[in-house]
RNA sequence: CGGGACGUGGCUCAGUCUGGUAGAGCACAGCGUUCGGGACGCUGGGGUCGGAGGUUCGAAUCCUCUCGUCCCGACCA
């Protein structure tokens, strides 16, 4: 492609309204233009990051034995009711009425349409198993879209969906997504890990987030740094030491300590370490309140809470609703004759002699133990798993790190199938549901979040295999016949070697030109410049680190090939 | 939906408090010089100041309403 001939608007300056380093740098590099909030017109150079995205997912769906296809954007309201997610979806749901009233939506997934056409096409276990995807547009109506392409309304996917005779079946297939997604994420170049997720109410381990590690990421999540344990901060497993206390269990005393509310406070006036002190937290779980019991220098896991109670909600209390319902000011609570539930983080049942709240102002209560001096509803882990905590799997060292969620592996069961009685026979002739699973890439997101882990500050650094052009070439001699031809020619040569090749033939000045390669970010920039009247060279430079060499026109395709295959085994 | 900020030429912004005939830089067009890390000079084109209503002799500026965008949170995967 010639520079002068390609829709590839670069920015000088960064946009007001992105904020985000990948969103900065797809304006800028000419990737895409807003049209409203969260919908964006590909231009052709972010088209070409899109499509290599889409090629290598192409490639290993294929591979894995699926069956692309695509279903309608467009979706009849009827057919989400049968699912009950008409109603249950929620206003991401895109609904509307069309010339004659008909009530539609636009579809955020298809989990309906496609069972729809497996229900219709497919009745037998000899058509099993199946997977089909598509690779398409869809929208979902975000509350706050933001990022760039990282949370768009509308914004590119591939979703598989796999429907098998048994679970036996299904697990298999869920294997095969498994693996041929961290094929794809390992052929983008990218550094990911396949985390657990929370399958809901299925159970089992039949669900996992890929995750591309990423500063600007939305999800904390916990890796260890010796083995393959990767989870999502709000589901990582703490696993406490097993500690014999046999500590003796001393008398139950009751201490003043006037105005000494926070943990700090009340550690340094007692002379004891946060460790030896409980704290009492009170949550409002679906509007009612629970103590919370954790060890002083500890935090509530939100997520893990909700689960034990099994509520839809579960908010910290504000202090007046804590007075309200304990009548006790915040600083004071205590297990010890609360008048709400109580609930203990399992580390505080490994604890003795204690220090907590006295439930009543200006006193606490010094060693006190569960069991003996109160009761409670639950032990669990409740709290937020911490770097000084060992590998849940492995007992290493774990790290906390932001990631950015680029695909979803879920095994659904039957609960599609069943609802809109999507069935086969099997060998005995017995009408059975499919057993359904389904797998989904954000493919756009894919981009952005490969751009926020490859990048500096002068821009995009693309991994090879999703670069628009592997090697931009830039002209500095427009005017000049003799560089023009010799860069003319090379243009030609790696094009015919196989390359995809940006020719700057723009009559710009030398800086514009640097600057601008950079900040598109193609693995390779070959010059013809000054050295080549000089001296007959062509300068080669790596992206990633600027590592720079000298080649004359002879030589300089042979070694450009084997740089780039250098890169591409690097990953 | 709560909190905050902002809408002025294609882009980044000043001007708004204190009302008095719309500015800068970049980009764009022409000419000249320049040419290996976003050059310089001269000339030029381009703006209903998001929209509507109001106050005023006079509104980008003050008031009311409205539309849009971004950020934080809740939400979602």
């Amino acid at each position: 492609m010639r520079y002068t001939q390609m829709l590839l608007p670069t920015l000088k300056e960064n946009p007001a309204e992105a904020e985000v380093v990948s969103h900065r740098l797809m304006l800028r590099a000419g990737f895409m233009r807003k049209l409203t909030s969260g919908v964006y017109t590909y231009l052709p150079y972010g088209l070409a990051a899109i499509r290599r995205v889409e090629n290598i997912v192409r490639e290993e769906m294929n591979r894995a034995g699926a069956q692309e296809l695509m279903m309608p954007m467009v979706q009849p309201a009827d057919l989400w009711r049968e699912t009950g997610r008409y109603d249950k979806y929620g206003p991401e749901l895109l609904r509307f009425h069309d010339r004659h009233e008909r009530e539609s939506c636009l579809g955020p997934t298809h989990e309906e349409v496609i069972t729809d056409i497996v229900r219709r096409e497919l009745h037998s276990y000899r058509d099993l198993p199946i997977n089909l995807y598509q690779i398409q547009t869809k929208f979902r109506d975000e509350i706050r879209p933001r990022f760039g392409l990282m949370r768009g309304r509308e914004f590119l996917m591939k979703d598989a969906y796999s429907f098998d005779v048994d679970d036996a079946g299904a697990e298999v297939a869920y294997r095969k997504m498994y693996d041929a997604y961290k094929r794809i994420f390992s052929r983008c170049g990218l550094k990911f890990r396949a985390v657990q997720a929370d399958s809901g109410a299925i159970g089992g381990s039949f669900s996992h987030e890929f995750m591309v590690l990423a500063k600007t990421g939305e999800d904390t999540i916990v890796v260890c740094g010796d083995c393959e344990y990767a989870a999502n901060m709000e589901k990582a497993v703490v696993k406490i030491a097993e500690i014999d206390n046999t500590e003796p269990l001393a008398d139950l005393e009751k201490v003043e300590t006037p105005g000494k509310r926070k943990v700090d406070a009340v550690c340094e006036f007692m002379g004891i370490a946060p460790s030896q002190l409980v704290k009492t937290m009170v949550y409002l779980a679906d509007g009612k309140p629970v103590a919370v019991l954790l060890r002083g220098d500890r935090e509530v896991e939100d997520v893990k809470l909700k689960n034990l109670l099994g509520v839809a909600d579960v908010e910290l209390a504000e202090d007046k609703a804590v007075f309200d319902a304990t009548g006790v000011p915040t600083g004071y609570l205590g297990p010890v004759n609360i008048p709400i539930r109580v609930v203990a983080d399992q580390e505080v049942a490994t604890m003795r002699n204690f220090v907590v709240g006295a439930n009543e102002k200006n006193y606490h209560l010094k060693n006190v133990n569960l069991g003996r001096d109160f009761e409670v509803e639950a032990v669990a882990d409740l709290r937020q798993i911490t770097t000084e905590d060992p590998c849940p799997q492995c007992g290493g060292k774990l790290e906390l790190t932001e990631g950015i969620e680029v695909g979803h592996v879920f095994k659904l069961g039957t609960s599609y199938s069943e609802s809109m009685k999507a069935v086969f026979q099997d060998s005995e002739g017995q009408e059975k549901p499919f057993v359904m699973g389904c797998y989904g890439i954000g493919v756009s997101r894919v981009v952005a979040a490969a751009i926020e882990q490859n990048h500096d500050d002068n821009g995009i650094i693309f991994p090879v295999p999703l670069a628009p052009f592997q090697v931009v070439v830039l002209n500095l001699g427009v005017n000049d016949g003799v560089m023009t031809e010799a860069s003319e020619k090379l243009y030609r040569e790696l094009q015919e070697a196989g390359f995809d090749v940006l020719l700057d033939d723009r009559d710009e000045r030398p800086g514009s030109k640097f600057k601008d390669a950079d900040l598109l970010g193609m693995p390779f920039r070959v010059t013809v410049g000054k050295s080549f009247t000089k001296n007959g060279t062509m300068e080669i430079r790596r992206r990633r680190d600027g590592f720079t060499e000298e080649a004359g026109p002879d030589a300089i395709v042979a070694l450009l090939k084997s740089r780039i295959n250098e890169e591409l085994a690097r990953s």
